[in-house]
RNA sequence: AGUUCAAUGGUGUAAUGGUAGCACAACUGAUUUUGGUUCAGUUAGUCUAGGUUCGAAUCCUGGUUGAACUACCA
């Protein structure tokens, strides 16, 4: 009965391909260049590529794309792998380009052996001088007509570390006037003598992206590689490599990165984020990292669902952010326990409430869940209650507290405010209202209506933490857009945080990466910056909030 | 300027020559012991000019606009 989902264009390409009996099963990679955090456009790249192997019963490869041994660490392998994991997929195998390193080298004696390659001593600006450019054909390099055995023996010397680097290069014979600037001999292996992650200094020659990846794909066996648009360039040098050296015909589909408003995602800008210290760390919550969302307390199910609301295109893109908080905010409202938090405390004195009289309340965990038990909260004369739920001269349509309004306190009784005491600045400091003994919560015989309920916390029985409230990190909906540099569209008050505000003495038994609504404030999660005797919540997104926007009308 | 790719409500994405749909956002209203949730509804779109066709968002041609490509990065 349920509408059918329609295809994006790559499940079209599979689809066919499968019926076509091309393949017989699929077989996709996720190929991360382990030289930075993973971020929320790879989340899309990575929900796609296992998505489409779950999807179809095909088979997915985590492959680290490590040919340059200068950027890349083992820290951020590891990273990597955590995070995949955390958005709940599985690799069928674990692969690196590094493992082909071998493969790889004799590829290159193929193409060499087939006239199609050739060691080139021209320096780095003489090769990009003889490029030519986009309406400039350019020209061969002196070295090109060198023999087979000739560049045999040289490339053998490079492996052999005859020579620094820089020194020569070997290059692909294909075109020097080629409208596609990638073809005009495009370097395949440079000589970096450094300390590579995983081969250590075996190597000093390393292959370059376009002859290490398709290669790779076709050792693999891939039958779908697909990559970001900007390497649609590469497709023709990906065929050429694998024609030449005759192969498995790996094909690689190109589809749009994902894009967010009010953020970037380049790695090399977040990286400057990180280490001007614009964000704490890759981590902070703030960034549009997996690890920042995580930290911020976005559900790897919340992102899962984004990713497959906004689909994939081959068009330019930039998604509201609103569409991911809508997602956090939808899991997180079935899952959330709810709590009590005064994050802007001012002081409620119930007048006919005894002194010395405590309540222990109980209080449902989540109104979303039926089986999600309740909670005691305790309840006493004085209440800690939200600064901006009361005001001196409410207008028309406040259903919050000020003089002589009804409010019920959540999960406790209705009270009526009676009075207010300022100081010498005009600012509240307390609050006197009365409240109805027969108004209890689930055993209400008032027969009161009130419009507004409002959430508090017990003055003896609070407990206090630091809050943490995040703002978006730019204030431009496409910082990468915009004229001049990027960082000048930062948001300074991205980071607010809220020393010590009260919360229910249920809340501090936490634990790090949980996740709560505090009711009428938002979701929050416990940080890991927090300590047996400094809680710290991040808030993770706020709550709609329609008074606010009432508000904004006015 | 060359090459390549793309163009559907504010945003993202469907419609595969035959009723332009879905989600988010926005706006109404109802329900609500969270101004949350839920429910009902409203607004809003095929870049442009031709052509093919009984019929075009879809195919063709021209134009316009945007993006990518001239790293010993990936």
């Amino acid at each position: 009965m349920s509408a059918e989902k329609s295809l994006n264009f790559l499940e079209e390409i599979i689809e066919n391909d499968l019926a076509a009996g091309t393949y017989q099963q699929i077989h996709t990679r996720f190929p991360p260049e382990p030289n930075g955090y993973l971020h929320i456009g790879h989340a899309s790249s990575i929900h796609l590529n296992f998505g489409l192997a779950l999807k179809y019963n095909g088979k997915c490869n985590l492959r680290f794309d490590d040919t340059n041994p200068v950027t890349e660490e083992t820290e951020y392998v590891d990273s990597i792998r955590n995070d995949i994991k955390w958005l709940g997929y599985n690799w069928d195998n674990e692969f690196y380009a590094s493992d082909y390193f071998e493969q790889l080298y004799a590829f290159a004696q193929t193409l060499i052996r087939k006239g199609l390659a050739y060691v080139d001593d021209s320096s780095s600006e003489e090769i990009a001088a003889s490029k030519g450019d986009l309406n400039t054909p350019g020209k061969n390099a002196p070295y090109r007509d060198r023999t087979i055995e000739e560049n045999l023996a040289l490339f053998a010397a490079m492996r052999e570390g005859k020579y620094k680097d820089g020194e020569k290069v070997l290059r692909a014979k294909i075109d020097m006037a080629h409208p596609n600037l990638l073809l005009r001999d495009p370097i395949i292996y440079r000589i970096k003598h450094a300390h590579h992650h995983r081969t250590g200094d075996q190597w000093c020659i390393y292959p370059m992206y376009d002859f290490a990846h398709g290669q790779s794909d076709s050792i693999e066996h891939i039958t779908h590689s697909i990559c970001t648009l900007e390497f649609i360039h590469h497709r023709p040098l990906y065929d050429w490599f694998i024609e030449k050296l005759e192969i498995y015909p790996s094909h690689q589909y190109e589809f749009a990165r994902r894009n967010l408003t009010y953020t970037v995602m380049s790695k090399r800008k977040l990286l400057q984020l990180v280490n001007e210290k614009h964000v704490s760390g890759w981590d902070d919550p703030r960034m549009p990292t997996i690890s920042g969302m995580r930290r911020r307390g976005y559900t790897a199910a919340a992102i899962r669902n984004f990713c497959d609301a906004a689909g994939i295109a081959k068009r330019e893109n930039i998604v509201d952010i609103g569409l991911l908080e809508h997602f956090v905010r939808e899991d997180l409202n079935k899952t959330a326990l709810r709590a009590m938090a005064v994050l802007d405390p001012v002081k409620l004195i119930i007048t006919n409430y005894p002194d010395s009289k405590t309540e222990e309340l109980e209080i449902e965990n989540n109104p979303e869940d039926e089986n999600g038990g309740k909670r005691k909260v305790g309840f006493s004369k004085e209440l800690w209650i939200e600064r901006e739920d009361f005001m001196e001269q409410p207008p028309k349509k406040f259903f919050r507290l000020g003089p002589g309004l009804q409010v019920r306190l959540k999960g406790a009784y209705i009270v009526t405010c009676e009075d207010y005491k300022k100081d010498e600045n005009g600012n509240i400091t307390e609050i006197y209202g009365s409240y109805y003994p027969e108004s209890k919560s689930g055993q209400d015989t008032s027969g009161i209506h009130v419009k507004g309920t409002i959430h508090w916390v017990s003055v003896p029985h609070a407990k206090q933490a630091e809050v943490r409230l995040y703002d978006r990190l730019f204030k431009v909906e496409n910082p990468a857009a915009e004229e001049g540099n990027f960082k000048s569209y930062i948001n300074e008050n991205s980071l607010q945080i809220v020393p010590s505000v009260q919360i229910e003495a249920s809340l501090a038994a936490a634990i790090t990466g949980q996740h709560f609504q505090f009711l009428r404030k938002g979701y929050f999660t416990l940080d890991p910056d927090s300590s047996e005797t400094h809680l710290v919540f991040n808030r993770t997104v706020t709550l709609k909030d329609s008074w606010a926007k009432e508000q904004k009308k006015a």
